[in-house]
DNA sequence: TTACACCTTAGAGTTAGGTCCAAGGTCAAT
DNA sequence: ATTGACCTTGGACCTAACTCTAAGGTGTAA
């Protein structure tokens, strides 16, 4: 069990951004002890761990709350819900990654070409890599 | 050449974002009309889909200012620190595709447990599909 | 020449996601 | 028993990225 400070140091985010979580429902501690203080567990930490990540790849708060509220319960009438939701998300995902990748793509070209690769002129911005080839398609 | 609400509705943004990113930078348009019109050509409607892809990937309008301010100029004596400045951009590209992997595998997992996967019970939810195996590693 | 859908600027307002008090309680060490 | 580093709540404040409003100019079709 951590308090919240311990928490916060883990991850290095701020106790405030963790009372912020709880108040919109993202991050419940799972404990309180007797004299009112915040004590979280490692599936807690998890949590968190998850929070992070999600919202460095640009998930806004709302759509971390969506995605830990995903529970597969096998025979649950609402299965089909669950699985249409999810795709859809899998879906958001995908496309990110494809951004990313020819974004990935791009930079490391422009350092190729910092490496005295022989196309820099025709090479030197973002723009021009990704329109090369293999860039983002739409 | 494009008015700016026929380049909005192209791209699906409103005209109010499209003078917001001149006003801070990131779109200037190739030129105005005799009567103050912008105008934009296809290099910013390709700019606009650039900001768009990175915006949707997490990266500040900041940090997109920054990866369309990269040129490689072949020769240039600053060629060096463009190339570490983009080999550390490229880096959190990097790690925003790992952490977008390990989700987009949850997920993957958990259509198929709706999919009447035996494993429904123990792989109930996104956090515990990420512990599972091939989870996020930090 | 007037209607209507465009465009201009400047500046105020909004939302998400924190961040920072203030006033006070808790706990371990001195 | 008091110091100092923790914790509590409530509420004000802040920044990024829009979004809206007001007051007015432009362009073209009836």
């Amino acid at each position: 069990m951590y308090q919240i400070g311990e928490l916060a140091k883990k991850l290095s985010v701020t106790t405030d951004t963790l009372r912020y979580y709880e108040k919109h429902g993202l991050l419940k501690p799972s404990a309180r002890s007797a004299t009112g203080y915040r004590l979280y567990n490692d599936s807690n930490l998890r949590s968190l761990q998850f929070i992070i990540s999600a919202k460095k790849c640009g998930f806004t708060l709302k759509d971390i709350q969506e995605l830990l509220s995903i529970q597969v319960d096998k025979g649950s009438h609402s299965c089909h819900d669950v699985k249409s939701f999810t795709e859809h998300k899998l879906q958001q995902v995908d496309e990110k990654i494809s951004e990313l990748i020819a974004i990935q793509s791009s930079l490391k070209k422009l350092i190729q070409a910092c490496d005295g690769g022989d196309k820099s002129a025709a090479n030197c911005s973002i723009l021009t890599t990704l329109e090369d080839d293999d860039g983002i398609t739409h």
